[in-house]
Parts: structure tokens; C-alpha cells; sequence
RNA sequence: GGAGACGUAUCGAAGUGGUCAUAACGAGCCGCACUCGAAAUGCGGUUGUCCUCCGGGGCACGUGGGUUCGAAUCCCACCGUCUCCGCCA
């Protein structure tokens, strides 16, 4: 969430931020009226509590000395009720400010171009070429189905639609990507292996920026009132709520392979076939904890490391910046890679690496303290895909293809894979 | 799932209705003294947050409620940890 004092004192400023994402602006006003009404009760009632406090020592005082305290007695019982009912106003308005706080998305960074959607989303580079074919290429579902590696007519029978089974080199090929992107990472980019629950609480779940707001894209337990983790991120950020971590443990790097699922509320209609939008997926996440002034030298090296996974794979994919209007409600900045995806003869998302600044750090409630004595500060939090298994998957199948049907397997995953081409058995 | 115990600062731990929560006691850590240096010893320091008319004040003993003039202390619920039993990959 935002910084209540910045929105005090720039009231018109953060307004404005807010506003250039669309959608009005999120009640920020409501945050304004609670928090003077807030301000105003409790400078009474902490008043009247002090009065209390040193009133109440004299009781004991008086009882010693063996003096009557009824008097007393019923002049602090008065005061006692003023005070309940002065409390539970603080408490009323702490409450809606606290609601209304938390549905305030984050401001846009700078740099951010102002843009209504992905339109306006501003393309920075690009690697390699469009993937050409001398042949007419098939969609990855078909050459998937062909080859006897992905099942989506059983997946639907054992759960629904937007379900898929893996079989096979195609099982051994998800494992392979999964495997390679963890290595590269944990190997040469830095970061610590975490394998975290896949569901948490709402706690976790309000920490990252998920709830409130999101509550129908979410699968939920009722049983325990936990959520199915819709990404790695939600574990992995809220490690460390409540937590004030000591200067010298930044940065720190976490990569996490999870399956991530998905309600996919109001995509009906989009992408219905192959791997691209599916309940459940399989992602390796990368997050970082940083303090503030390097957040946006690490989102480029945080960005670099997901691009990394795709040269090595050899496939082609551009970078593009997200516009105002486009940016996830947390992220104060975000880079997505696209890859080429010869189906859909465009760039698809497969990864997506956002800054969030201390808008999640203040939700989830981690910091660090910059020197030995000093007041403890939020941290910077960020977070990319490195990459999505699944359209990580999709991308190989496509852009290998082979006329004859076989797909051959990029030469950085043959040691995973024991196998050089994946054909119909 | 059943029975029980427990949750206080960095750690261990005391406090079981009042005027000792920055919190006894012990350890750790930081500084100073002593020392050639170290150990030992001695002295001092060592939470966070909110409000503020910047004088000061409020809150926090796992979390949330309740009883009371007053709660770490009594009551209720929830969360977590540990022990025993049951079940189980």
C-alpha cells in the first residue's frame, strides 16, 4: 500500500499517479476522509487515556492509606465508558482507512509512459527473428497432440477444460525446462532455491496485492481459508513479513519452481486451446529483496536473468514496457518478454518483471535497518517469471518443429532430456 | 482426530489483578575503563509503532474479543509450538 503521510501531503500528486491507470481513482478520496477523522478522535481519547493512567495509581495509594476510593471509583468508571466508545470509533475508522489503503494500487514510476492498455505498451528490443518456416508450421496443441506428449481431451475428463496431461518426453520435457531454468539461476545468476507451500493464507495473499481486490481470480479452500498460490511470488514475497531484516542480508535472491493456479474469471473465450492459458501452470519464479535506491538497477539485471533462459534456448522474444494503463495494481514499473509464437504469429507473454518499490514491502510489513542504530526502512521487493513452464514449452514446440512432425530439442536441454528430436513412438 | 503443556525483548527466563514494561535475573551484542594485546572484571547502552498545539502523550506480553476503575495476570475464540495417543504417504 502506499505511504499514508505521502498521501497527506501530496494529496493532488499521488491522485493524479493513481488516476493515469484508468478506473477513476480507487477511492482515494475515502483514504483522505478516514484519515482525518482518524487523526481527530484519537488525539481525544489518547487524552483521556493518559487522565486515566494517572488517576488509576492513585487507587492503590489511597487504599493503602486506608481511604475511601468510591469517589474516585465512580469518576473513572465515567471516564472508562467515554473512552470505550471513543475506541471503538478509532478502531471504525482505523479499519475503513486500512480498506480503503489497500485499494489504492501503486504509483507509476517515472519513466512509465502513460497509456489505457497494452497498446500503448512501448517495445525496448528485440532478440533474434521470427522463427521462419518452409513448411506450413502447426500450433503447438497439434503438434503436442500429434506426438502423443500432451492429452487435453483426458485432462478435460479428470478436472475441465483449461487442464492439461503431459505425457511422455512431454512430462520429461516440462521437467527438463524446469530443471534447466532452476540450474541456470541458482548456478550463475545468484539466486536461492525455495520450494514453499503452494497455499497460504489471506495474509500472504493481502501481503503481495492480491486481496482484497482479486478475490474471484483466485482458487480458495474453504476448509483452512487458504488460496491455491496463483504464482510463486505470494510465498516466496511474504517469507519475510514482519520481519526487519539487517542491511548486510541485502540483496537477497529466491528462485522458486511452483505450479501456480489460476480462476481465469472473466478470460472465457481466450485462448481455449494449448497451454497458454491454463487453471494450473508451472512457473519458475524469480524475487528479489533490495534496498531502495538499487530496485530499479535490479529490476534490468532481474530482467536480464529471465531473458537469459530464452537465449540459451535460442528462441526469439522482445522486451516490451508496460504502459500506465496496463500495469499490474502493485507494480510500480514492469518489463514483459515476449516470445515469438509462430501459432499465434505474434510476441506472447511469457514473463513478466515488476518493481514494486515498498508498495508490497508496506503491506507485508518488511524492512531492514540501513546501519547498526538506524530507523528501520521498507525494502524494495520485485518479481519476474523466469520463465513460464508452460508457454516455455508451447515456444519449443513451435519455434523446433520439424516438417516431418518431430520437434528437435534445443541443445541446452538434450542433457535433461537424454534425447536429441522428440518423434511419435 | 483425542489428551495435556506452553507462547513476555536477540536468546533463556521472572512476573499469576494495581502505584516497577524499556520489562527483574542470566546470556548475547555494542561502547568505555583496566591491559602491550586478549581473557577476566567494572561502568554505560541495546524494541517497534502511532498521535502531537513539538512541551509531550498513546499503544504493543502470540492474535482478536470479554470481565474490571485498572489485565501479562481472570474468561472466551482463534493461530502457532512441544509431548503423548490415534490415523496416515
Amino acid at each position: 500500500m502506499l505511504d499514508i503521510k505521502r498521501i497527506r501531503e501530496d494529496f493532488e500528486g499521488v491522485k493524479k499517479a493513481v488516476e493515469t491507470r484508468g478506473n477513476g481513482d480507487f477511492g482515494i478520496e475515502d483514504v483522505r476522509t478516514y484519515d482525518l477523522k482518524r487523526r481527530e478522535i484519537l488525539s481525544t481519547v489518547e487524552q483521556m487515556k493518559n487522565e486515566q493512567k494517572v488517576k488509576s495509581k492513585q487507587i492503590p495509594v489511597l487504599k493503602k492509606a486506608g481511604e475511601s476510593t468510591d469517589a474516585l471509583m465512580a469518576e473513572m468508571k465515567e471516564l472508562s465508558e467515554k473512552i470505550k466508545v471513543l475506541d471503538a470509533e478509532v478502531s471504525e475508522y482505523e479499519e475503513k482507512l486500512r480498506d480503503a489503503l489497500l485499494n489504492v494500487p501503486n504509483t507509476p514510476y517515472k519513466d512509465v509512459q502513460i497509456g489505457e492498455d497494452d497498446s500503448d505498451n512501448v517495445e525496448l528490443r528485440r532478440w533474434g527473428e521470427p522463427t521462419k518456416f518452409d513448411f506450413e508450421e502447426k500450433a503447438h496443441w497439434d503438434i503436442g497432440e500429434a506426438l502423443d506428449i500432451l492429452d487435453f481431451e483426458r485432462a478435460a475428463k479428470i478436472a475441465g477444460a483449461r487442464f492439461t496431461v503431459y505425457k511422455g518426453l512431454g512430462a520429461r520435457l516440462e521437467r527438463s525446462v524446469i530443471n534447466f531454468m532452476l540450474n541456470l539461476h541458482t548456478e550463475e545468476h545468484g539466486f536461492t532455491e525455495i520450494l514453499p507451500p503452494f497455499m497460504v493464507n489471506r495474509m500472504a495473499m493481502t501481503g503481495t496485492g492480491q486481496l482484497p481486490k482479486f478475490e474471484e481470480d483466485m482458487f480458495y479452500v474453504p476448509q483452512k481459508d487458504f488460496f491455491l498460490i496463483p504464482t510463486a511470488e505470494v510465498p516466496v514475497t511474504n517469507l519475510y513479513d514482519n520481519e526487519i531484516l539487517s542491511a548486510d542480508q541485502l540483496p537477497i535472491y529466491h528462485t522458486a519452481y511452483t505450479p501456480c493456479f489460476r480462476a481465469e474469471a472473466g478470460s472465457a473465450g481466450r485462448d481455449t486451446r494449448g497451454l497458454i492459458r491454463q487453471h494450473q501452470f508451472q512457473k519458475v519464479e524469480l524475487v528479489k529483496f533490495v534496498k531502495p535506491e538499487t530496485s530499479y538497477d535490479e529490476l534490468e539485471s532481474l530482467t536480464a536473468a529471465a531473458e537469459e533462459v530464452l537465449k540459451r534456448l535460442d528462441i526469439p522474444y522482445r522486451v516490451v514496457r508496460l504502459s500506465t494503463g496496463d500495469l499490474g495494481f502493485s507494480s510500480a514499473m514492469t518489463y514483459d518478454i515476449e516470445v515469438w509464437m509462430p501459432s499465434y504469429g505474434k510476441y506472447v507473454e511469457i514473463s513478466s518483471c515488476s518493481n514494486f518499490e515498498d508498495y508490497q514491502a508496506r503491506r507485508a510489513n518488511i524492512r531492514f535497518r540501513p546501519e547498526e542504530k538506524g530507523k528501520p526502512e521498507f525494502v524494495h521487493t520485485l518479481n519476474g517469471s523466469g520463465l513460464a513452464v508452460g508457454r516455455t514449452v508451447a515456444a519449443i514446440l513451435e519455434n523446433y518443429q520439424q516438417e516431418d512432425g518431430s520437434v528437435v530439442v534445443p541443445e541446452v536441454l538434450r542433457p535433461y532430456m537424454g534425447v536429441e528430436k522428440i518423434v511419435r513412438k
